[in-house]
DNA sequence: ATGCCTTTGAAGGTT
DNA sequence: AACCTTCAAAGGCAT
């Protein structure tokens, strides 16, 4: 069943065909808000996504994170190839999308019988970092098994939105321009940066985000962003608001305060 | 070791 | 429908 979903859209990356006129950037969609806005047996464009950015310092290839791996029962191929054609920009996307390239094509290692089992970056473990199963199952009754199995099920993350996909390119670049680290300051830094942005800029990302959305769907039909709720520690409104301004976010998840800055593609000053 | 900060956007939850 | 809340990433910092 799993294993159906993912080779099916294994199967639509190889046969990704190219974006219908190159160069050209779609309009900023009107996000997706409901599912049901995304018919089930439509077919979504797939498109290498993260790698494909031109950043200087791309996330990290397979390679690097199979370094990671402290067990790899089979040897997986050398990936490095495939990260070093990822240099075009994002609107010059390859027709021919290399599976590999995609981390969210990674497959986990819980996809069964998988000959490579390429861990998924959106997948982790509920301590937060990437760990793999130990192989001692059998020796534990099958009702331990089970329990664990529940208490240890992997942790799928949410598909970035337009933003943090931004954010995942530009990050290095401020860094390096600020010779910054802090995340609060760089963050800020890129949220200023990003209203800068021209209209067909903030489309590339857009688009992106939307075939994330769309292959994060194919990847994982039944996942919902509810399973994630409260996952993560909850901060306390009191002391969260207090900390913006004290104001009430609006409906656009923002802060009337800081709202009053110039409306989204409008020029300012950054830095 | 864990959570906060800080950003925007998506999506689920609540009123 | 409108509003509210949580979580995606990231890394320094505080507890």
């Amino acid at each position: 069943m799993y294993k159906d979903t993912v080779y099916s859209a294994f199967n639509l990356l190889m046969h990704y065909p190219p974006p219908s006129g190159a160069g050209q950037h779609p309009q900023p969609q009107p996000p997706l808000h409901n599912k049901a806005s995304q018919p089930a047996h439509s077919v979504p464009q797939l498109s290498p996504l993260y790698e494909h950015f031109s950043s200087p310092h791309p996330t990290p290839a397979p390679a690097d994170i199979s370094q990671k791996q402290v067990h790899r029962p089979l040897q997986t191929p050398d990936l490095s190839g495939f990260y070093s054609l990822t240099s075009g920009s994002m609107g010059q996307l390859p027709h021919t999308v290399s599976w590999f390239t995609h981390p969210s094509l990674m497959l986990g290692s819980g996809v069964p019988g998988h000959p490579a089992a390429i861990p998924h970056p959106a997948i982790v473990p509920p301590s937060g970092k990437q760990e793999l199963q130990p192989y001692d199952r059998s020796l534990k009754t099958q009702a331990e098994s089970k329990v664990e199995k529940e208490a240890k099920k992997p942790t799928i993350k949410k598909p970035l939105n337009a933003f943090m996909l931004y954010m995942k390119e530009m990050r290095a670049k401020v860094i390096a321009e600020c010779t910054l680290k802090e995340s609060a300051a760089i963050n800020q830094i890129l949220g200023r940066r990003w209203h800068a942005l021209s209209r067909e800029e903030q489309a590339k990302y857009y688009e992106l985000a939307r075939k994330e959305r769309q292959l994060h769907m194919q990847l994982y039909p039944g996942w919902s962003a509810r399973d994630n709720y409260g996952k993560k520690k909850r901060r306390s409104r009191e002391k969260h608001q207090e900390s913006n301004t004290g104001g009430k976010r609006n409906a656009f998840g923002t802060y009337p305060e800081k709202a009053a800055a110039p409306a989204p593609f409008l020029p300012m000053t950054v830095l």
